[in-house]
DNA sequence: TTTATATACTCATTAAATGAATATACGGAG
DNA sequence: CTCCGTATATTCATTTAATGAGTATATAAA
């Protein structure tokens, strides 16, 4: 058999642009290549991308319309079916179960909690850290299992224990700039709602 | 055109075993798949390995010889090209260029680089610190372009610089222990030189 | 009028990954 | 002594993904 099915992951990036409105490929592209932030983390090519969209029909993740063109080609507008819309929420609320999935899906998921609001992001955020720990503790697990005189395991379980590590104090402390953000927010609403 | 040629990266790990003694596929799948400890960083499939092997000796790394089977099938063994062993010298001998390889690839070239010796190991390890470094101050630097309204680029930039922070901290503290350890060698050396 | 650029997508080609298949020898059970 | 599973050693067909290039129309500019 073949290379198998990756399990999805960058395809959700996708989800979560046709979450906030239907689009088309061309519209779609600009906008992921262009100006918008998650392109620090995930790039795709104009080819790539259409492909990734029929994939995401033909698992019934989205439908397509086709506007027929005036003053413009035949656009295919996309929008979320509903397991779609479904399955990304799933996807935006979950953590990763793999330490090398933080760098890219990770990021990713936090960027769409962060369009989703404060509490979207701390609650993810809040989950991630419970499976950080997880990681850790497995890792010291390894290290104590690991002999003085296995060299390369140490130096492989404290590498991977390190990173883990980092990444729960990253957490922490976004959760606390988001934290503040919305007690500074919030406290300014009560301001003016004060003074209104 | 189709998706580019990978400038290899893990097919190096062949060249490293290979450069201990000739071996062929088979063998050599054994080996890196039961108990050589860099299976903790790079597993690879039987077929594969053989498509590996294959794209090395088309790039002139390797060269196989047919050994007739008499007590066993054919075997296809393959030894390092003198091409191939400069090569395999210069991958292990240099840092990566890219935070995303440190996980599996710069940890390839640790597990050779022991293999060598601990001054070779200590030569990687300052020579991907100072790497490191040019990352972390350009992460630093990407974080200073960034205002504070510019919530999601922060996090991924606050995210980038901690791990490699955290890289040169665990490789500090390796060079550190393989420095104890060569001095604690030589000091016995020493000792046993002393009273013999 | 020609020419370049923006719009919107499609396609052919290639690389990589994988499970399964192939083929031979060997050791032990009945 | 034969049968059958396991170890040896490699090859293959299939699938998916990725990419550069190609197609086709409209609009703006020279």
């Amino acid at each position: 058999m073949p290379r198998q099915q990756a399990p999805l992951s960058l395809e959700y990036i996708l989800l979560g642009f046709l979450e906030q409105k239907p689009i088309h490929g061309y519209d779609l592209y600009k906008q992921i290549s262009g100006f918008e932030p998650i392109s620090l983390v995930w790039r795709v090519k104009q080819s790539q991308l259409y492909a990734l969209l029929e994939r995401l029909e033909d698992d019934g993740l989205i439908l397509s319309t086709v506007i027929p063109g005036e003053s413009h080609p035949n656009r295919n507008q996309y929008h979320l079916t509903s397991i779609g819309r479904q399955t990304f929420y799933a996807w935006r609320n979950s953590p990763v179960q793999h330490g090398r999935d933080i760098r890219m899906e990770f990021l990713a998921k936090i960027y769409f909690a962060l369009l989703a609001g404060p509490e979207t992001v701390l609650d993810l955020i809040e989950e991630q850290k419970a499976v950080c720990y997880e990681w850790l503790s497995q890792f010291h697990n390894d290290l104590m299992n690991t002999s003085e005189n296995q060299i390369y395991e140490r130096i492989v379980f404290q590498y991977r224990a390190s990173q883990v590590q980092t990444i729960i104090e990253w957490l922490e402390s976004t959760r606390k700039e988001i934290g503040n953000q919305l007690r500074s927010v919030s406290a300014k609403k009560q301001n003016s709602a004060k003074t209104s």
